[in-house]
DNA sequence: CTGAAAGCGCTAACAC
DNA sequence: GTGTTAGCGCTTTCAG
């Protein structure tokens, strides 16, 4: 790598006088100007960031971005949002742990030595003992759950009202026997979707009947034949989320029963690549998930710039109505 | 920001001491090092990265991975398997270009600024300048196109071989009025997956029949029922990609014609979140991306070291048969 | 054991 | 106009 040192050398100048020419600064003779231009671009130079960055005050800020699976979806449009919010002046460092919590801890830990400004973690399984070790270091946002340490703020999504409203646009769509295949309750989020659903089921009399299922699209299916196959009366679902409710679909289809009309399903989450590819599309609640991403690198720079006021920011779903639920008002 | 000087200040001795007790080297008496341990935790010291990579011979190397969107599963892909050969030692700075083709030029050509030790610019547009100019400061990796510089590698996929194969295992499955919904000729890519399928029609004696669609679902769409609603006779499609093959299954079963019994269908890329969704499942040529991800990220560090030998590296798509095209042998 | 000193590559006063 | 100097924060000889 070319320094200003072997550009000063080879011009006969001093090390500042580079500097100058190449950042345009100061009064420089036309001569020597172009002499050193020329050099530069022989050798290829380019500025030693580390080294400008200590040099000069400004730094440019990055964040250290962690992912358990950039391949999902869900997490390519939160990073897609961290993305927009770093405009010219910031750099995203992404990190994937390939949904292993163990090398997620690791990155986590390891973050502050690789100069990131602060960190997001896409992730709501962290171990709340990590996430204050980091922040006692760095500034940190996380999402779905609440802390009340002075470096963190948290990103949380109205999952209770989001399931809510899910069940209750079934129920005013004419279903009354209405299950819920919801995720493994150790995950908060789970619960909050469990609650939501219970509410709405609840507040219209109904009995509420949920079921533990998983995230992905076999445990809804399975658990949906299972259903259909004990005799069971049903039609309306509101799943954890679209991948579970596309196996529920499946499972219904298999029963030869129609969707919307002998059972509406609604998922969450609202991955448009999933929902509107299967006929029939799907509803689902949507996470503005974008805008989340967007506001948890906004809160990040404040939090960096040493903005300690806000502790949490809370976003609200919206059901997006499709084919698998609509018109079925009897 | 704590530093080394504030410590050595509090515990009364000098910078290298601490620096040695912080990094478990040399002789420290045992009373200092726990003295400064404790000084150094209190004050949330972080090494400064800069400073030490600065100050150390040996750099945690940073690529620059430059995509047009990561929401696209492709890019997606590559991402994650960039990210697998960046072991413990190097970091992947992502940088989204929205799909903004200023945008990404922009990013590539600051790049260099950030300290990257190199780049890979996964999106075939780029110009050949643009390549040919960073490639003289910092190593470059590109797709789809090859470049005879010392400091650019490139990868590609066999586009010819892939839709070769995939129109050769419709006609073998007794399909013979096959047409090509295909990507606009300007893109490369899509030339030689149109010459791939003409070459297969060929060996077949059977006519080539090729439309320039486009890229999404809708297109698919309405090219097939256009083509439905003319009365041609087809019973085998390729497409240019799996939204395309998507869209063109939508409008087939919208002229309840069953796929593959009446028409096969094969798309291209085989993102199976996709495929694996539709009923039926679709046929597609798959592109090992997160394989592509990873040895490009390898090859750039091979840049980095300075090996120059590798010019390219050429990867072999493979047919994945589901449903939309299987059993159809008459 | 401990610390002074040099230096990584660059910037920014401040002299000349 | 141009060069000297003093750091940025850290690591690493090398004396003591």
């Amino acid at each position: 790598m070319a320094t200003l040192k072997q550009i000063a050398d080879l011009t006969k100048v001093s090390v500042s006088t580079v500097s100058k020419v190449l950042n345009g600064k100061g009064k420089v003779s036309e001569k020597k100007r172009r002499e050193i231009l020329k050099v530069a671009k022989e050798l290829g130079y380019t500025p030693d960031f580390h080294a400008r960055t200590m040099a000069k005050r400004t730094q440019i800020t990055t964040v250290g971005l962690i992912v358990p699976d950039i391949i999902n979806p869900f997490f390519a449009r939160l990073t897609r949002g961290v993305e927009k919010a770093c405009g010219e002046d910031s750099l995203v460092i992404l990190m994937d742990s390939f949904r292993d919590l163990h090398r997620e801890e690791m990155l986590i830990r390891n973050a502050r030595f690789f100069g990131v400004g602060g960190i997001i973690i896409g992730n709501s399984r962290v171990s709340d003992d990590l996430v204050l070790e980091v922040s006692s270091y760095i500034p940190v946002v996380v999402f779905d759950k609440d802390y009340d340490h002075e470096n963190v703020v948290s990103i949380v999504l109205d999952n209770f009202y989001g399931a809510y409203s899910a069940t209750k646009h079934l129920i005013e769509n004419g279903c009354s026997n209405i299950v819920h295949l919801g995720g493994t309750y150790e995950l908060y989020v789970s619960l909050q979707r469990l609650e939501g659903y219970r509410a709405a089921m609840k507040e219209f009399n109904l009995k509420a009947i949920a079921y533990p299922v998983g995230y992905d699209e076999d445990k809804g299916y399975q658990k949906m034949k299972e259903i259909l196959s004990s005799g069971q009366r049903v039609d309306g679902v509101f799943c954890m989320n679209d991948l579970v409710a596309v196996g529920a679909l499946k499972a219904v289809r298999e029963f030869s029963l129609r969707v919307p009309e002998d059972i509406a399903i609604v998922g969450f989450d609202d991955d448009e690549q999933l929902c509107e590819v299967v006929s029939p599309s799907l509803s689902s609640v949507h996470q503005p998930v974008e805008e989340m991403g967007e506001v948890s690198a906004k809160l990040l720079f404040e939090l960096i710039k040493g903005n300690k006021k806000i502790k949490r920011y809370i976003f609200s779903p919206q059901l997006v109505v499709r084919q698998s639920s609509s018109k079925r008002k009897e």
